[in-house]
DNA sequence: GTCGCGATGAAAAACAGGTGAAATCGCCTG
DNA sequence: CAGGCGATTTCACCTGTTTTTCATCGCGAC
């Protein structure tokens, strides 16, 4: 449910009130203020996003401009600009730029919301609410994590970050994953590079499972990251 | 009986006055000044409008234009076409366009809520004033909840927004609510998006039932919203 | 041994939501 | 038109939970 989120905005005080509602939402955004900027950051590797919302004037790079490229280099997001024009002919050359809305402000911060909730709806991948893997079951609408033991199941409720890394790791089974990934994904840039909340959360993620007298699916290789094992040990 | 309206209108002046009026009646109404954008508010997610009060010249997409792709899109709401000019041709092609009533401009307030009670009359969900769920039974035209305790039934008088906080449960009973939800349907758009009014009025009327010695029916879903439970604990 | 990376527990910070009191609003009455 | 009243919203504060930070510890590699 919560989206990776790139804004580009260069009007300081929108673009602070827009991250703040989002990430309120629980979504994950990183802000930029100019266009080539942006643009970088959706091709680079840094982090996937799901969603970029781009504001239509920019310094460096326009926005319709933006979303010709992003679609050039083949990104797939959806793109939502920002337009403080309301004019058609505007609206079509965005759209045909790319974009697959648009919001022209000024705009209430509920509607910027809904946009996102129905772009998020029209991607194709949207619609598979519970994910399972081996003995692992996560239903992302009620946050509930089922796992399948001998005795019996287990259901235990999560918190956001909790979430948001079971997630990954069920879509990333078996596989290792640096730390470094899981904070690029799961947490916005521009934080504290000596910050150890991945290894933190990893923690709490473990202890919950722990707690409930469950064996930990989450394996360290040193140096290297987290691998998830879907597999209960003495199970096939 | 309040009603969740969507109001289309470009003029600045008009529009302020009828959204004032619409309110004073207790209904809850978002204005915008563009059809194109009125037309993605009705099909958004935002809110589940009533009724949609529309002017026939707009900015984006014309009133009759707007009314035709609402109906393409299987919106059932009553539609209220505002139109400056009354020749019978332009009546017709409201018409068509799948409007219900129309009203030329210039109109007197008391005409427009005429009309509008009128489309509200119409509706087919229209004529079933009382709901009941469970022990709760919340008559609409009296304003009155029914609680049946094991001790007897207790009657409390609701108030405005009591009401429709309390028909929007019973509407939708044992299911969680996300607050933004409860805001979006009960609340315009265009307000302060750190407000907590719905804590307040979720407040008001648990403390409300309290006062009769009952518990709350409401249960509140940390981070994902409100549920209300129609049995009374204690009962089947 | 000690270096570095990651684990750990406790503490701190940030946050969501609940609460009562007070301010505000619309409306009604004198 | 002022004053009052109930309804509604705002405000400041409080609480419990989640998330992050910090200081320290353990462990394998060199």
């Amino acid at each position: 449910m919560p989206l990776r989120i790139l804004l580009v905005e260069d009007e300081q005080e929108l673009a602070g009130a827009v991250q703040t509602v989002l990430q309120r939402q629980g979504h994950v955004v990183d802000h930029c203020a100019d266009g080539l900027h942006g643009w970088m950051l959706l091709c680079g590797a840094l982090a996937r996003y799901e969603l970029a919302i781009v504001d239509w004037m920019l310094p460096g790079l326009s926005g319709p401009e933006l979303c010709r490229r992003a679609r050039t280099d083949g990104l797939q997001l959806p793109l939502l600009l920002l337009t403080a024009r309301a004019e058609t002919a505007d609206r079509v050359e965005g759209l045909d730029a790319g974009a697959d809305d648009y919001l022209s402000k000024p705009f209430a911060m509920e509607e910027l919301l809904a946009r996102v909730r129905a772009l998020q709806r029209r991607q194709p991948s949207y619609g598979e609410p519970v994910l399972e893997v081996g003995a692992y079951r996560f239903d992302s609408q009620s946050g509930l994590l089922e796992i399948t033991t001998p005795t019996g199941v287990v259901a235990i409720p999560l918190a956001g970050k909790e979430q948001q890394l079971m997630t990954y790791f069920l879509e990333n089974p078996e596989r290792i994953i640096p730390g470094s990934q899981l904070r690029n994904q799961l947490w916005d840039l521009h934080q504290d590079p000596v910050s150890n909340v991945v290894a933190a959360q990893i923690r709490l993620l473990r202890r919950k499972l722990a707690a409930h007298g469950l064996p930990s699916p989450i394996e360290t290789v040193p140096s290297r990251g987290y691998r998830f094992l879907a597999r209960l040990p003495g199970e096939p």
